[in-house]
DNA sequence: TGGCCCTGTAACCGATCGGTACAAAAAGAG
DNA sequence: CTCTTTTTGTACCGATCGGTTACAGGGCCA
């Protein structure tokens, strides 16, 4: 919700135009060149990521990158975008659990699960990215807290469908319980940036589900 | 401990020496200068803080720096020391609590109260230090995250304390308590960053202590 | 008073930053 | 084949990065 206005807001007019009938054709896959592009902005953020080793990694040239697309900031965009496709949504389609408990465990599980995966850098794009930022690149800090919150509201609809059907704890707090989850999630993005292993991390839901079940 | 090693490794010849008997004396107070910086990489990042910026806030110029700190590595190092000294402290005091349950609820709370308290930026310089640096920083990742493993590794010498004492519900782990917690704070951080309410960190606290509590 | 050490300003260093000008190369259109 | 169009590679732009030097004073002690 949230979220989606903020994306149609952004990406309007930067979406890619239509390849053109004529000219030399592109030599790369505009997706997979974001993809690579996303690896380097989660590995080193956003300041850290310089456009040598994001087209070192994209194998691509400058020219061909501001051509494709416009700027540095929006290329992140973009990467973040692609990255919400590949990455988050898996979270969040494991948000249509049954019932709220299984919800939040499918929705840890997994996020634990791809913090660790071994075919891309460790932890959340969404955290790495930069959450802090010099005064000139305060926007992106923005647009990766705009994301997190959009998940966030997602879980907070999940649990409030949960809540009016009575599947939540007595006295449970819908908006309150999915941010102690997210804020949960996100604590585990660090611990993985770190090195955590996966195991450490399931045994940490393991605890946070806990928190779910209803007390004597 | 780990911390202590790294600590003491890191810092040995990077103490400020003694203030010599002859010559004009210094104009600034090291520790206030230190506490300025500390708030500039907090509020920006390791990268994000240009010597411009630093030396603007500290109210010194650049010589008086490099003879002072030596460079910006080393000055982060004995910002974040500071930042320790002063800060996490607080977070760990709360630890000698006579209960696990207390020793947690206390050191959760003031998390979140440090974590949004006015006078300071938002969030924790471990965590928006530098999560991701550029490789040729990647050291700067590694201090914060060795900051964040000797806070876990002091919750986690207190909750098996406390399960030595019979103080943990039966069948918790220490280990895995104190990586919940310290996990759950990590995200709380991650929230305040982008600007999240105190009380709505509290009421995320509240959730995640109904997971200390023994179950029926 | 003579050193000594610090302070301030200022200018400068090589390197790297994000971002471009330009011409060769590769394709379709005629 | 030539013209047009688009992408590609090289080489470069000004600005800023972290870090250093030079130097004219200023405060303190012996």
């Amino acid at each position: 919700m949230v979220w989606i206005t903020i994306c149609t807001e952004r990406y309007d007019g930067l979406m890619s135009a239509e390849t053109p009938t004529v000219g030399r054709p592109r030599a790369f896959d505009e997706e997979t060149v974001l993809d690579r592009a996303a690896e380097v902005f989660w590995r080193h953020g956003y300041e850290g990521a310089s456009l040598t080793a994001l087209t070192g990694a994209m194998g691509i040239n400058r020219p061909s990158l501001y051509a494709t697309f416009g700027s540095k900031q929006e290329l992140f965009q973009r990467a973040f975008a692609r990255y919400h496709e590949t990455q988050v949504a898996r979270a969040r389609a494991a948000l249509e659990q049954p019932t709220a408990y299984t919800a939040i465990e499918a929705f840890l599980r997994s996020s634990a699960d791809g913090l660790t995966a071994g075919d891309h850098p460790p932890g959340c794009l969404s955290v790495q990215g930069g959450l802090a930022c010099s005064p000139e690149n305060a926007g992106i800090a923005e647009i990766l807290a705009a994301g997190r919150a959009a998940t966030e509201s997602v879980l907070e609809a999940r649990l409030s469908r949960a809540a009016d059907e009575g599947d939540l704890p007595p006295g449970m707090d819908a908006r309150a319980l999915a941010r102690f989850v997210m804020a949960l999630s996100e604590g585990h993005a660090v611990h993985a940036a770190a090195g955590a292993r996966r195991e450490d991390l399931q045994a940490s839901v393991d605890i946070a589900l806990q928190a779910v079940l209803p007390h004597s």
